[in-house]
DNA sequence: CCCTGAACCTTATTTACATCA
DNA sequence: ATTGATGTAAATAAGGTTCAG
């Protein structure tokens, strides 16, 4: 990789060895200077085009600004540093602003769930009402697909364990149980009926890819359902 | 194959200087 | 005009890697 030896480059020791700041602790006049503009625009320049000097670049480089070879790659030095440094707030403020979107949906698929929880509720309550003959057209449909926009009920009335897998997050059951799946499949309906929409709340489509994979995804209704999530 | 020294790297820190309240 | 705080860039130090000899 680097670190070769190179007769050029070993002729930076010998410059090197006359630096004035070599081996010095201080230097009651010292002159640190910052370089000049055009020292930095060409050292810049360079820069766009390769971080890395090779010797030889680098004791033109030096002759042309008259700098000691050092001090360029010092120059280079310090600014793969900085250069690294501001890529790592970019790459920060970039995940963070995946977190707050991630937050976001999160937020909103919690209360969905309750809603959802409280919806179920109250229909396998109407179901378990013995008197009524009416409400069967109103119940929830077992034979829903995540295309299927129709919304009518033609399933048998949801079983206690059923209720509770889904508001308990008994998940581990849920996955393998394709009654379950079925069961919570006709999300995808309620949120065509919901009267608060994700786009409305957040600003972007949640539609396509939370709920669309939710649709086909039986893992992410394994994930929603627990509650340490 | 192992050792050594040179050259260079990254990272952390120090130092000198510029700017501003 | 002076001064102390703060920011920035040049330089140093420490420790690591690579490679020729």
């Amino acid at each position: 990789m680097e670190g070769k030896h190179d007769p050029v480059a070993h002729e930076e020791l010998t410059e090197q060895a006359q630096t004035p700041w070599k081996k010095k602790k201080k230097s009651k006049t010292e002159n640190k200077r910052r370089f000049s503009d055009e020292q930095i625009r060409l050292l810049e320049t360079i820069f766009e085009s390769e971080t890395k000097l090779e010797p030889r670049k680098k004791l033109q480089v030096a002759r042309e600004l008259g700098l000691q070879p050092r001090q360029v790659a010092i120059w280079f030095q310090n600014r793969r540093a900085r250069w690294k440094s501001k890529r790592i707030e970019q790459d920060y403020r970039t995940l963070r602003a995946d977190y707050d979107i991630l937050a976001s949906r999160f937020e909103f698929l919690k209360k969905e769930k309750q809603s959802l929880i409280q919806q179920l509720q109250k229909l396998s309550e109407s179901v378990a009402e013995p008197h009524d003959k009416n409400k069967a057209s109103k119940g929830v449909d077992g034979d829903t697909k995540c295309e299927q926009s129709n919304p009518s009920f033609q399933r048998a009335p949801l079983e206690g364990n059923e209720l509770l897998g889904l508001q308990f997050g008994n998940s581990g059951d849920m996955e393998h149980t394709g009654q379950a799946r079925e069961e919570l499949v006709s999300i995808d309906e309620y949120r065509n009926e919901s009267p608060v929409s994700p786009e409305n709340l957040y600003g972007f489509d949640l539609a396509d890819d939370i709920f669309g994979q939710s649709c086909s995804n039986p893992q992410w209704l394994n994930f929603w359902g627990r509650e340490d999530h």
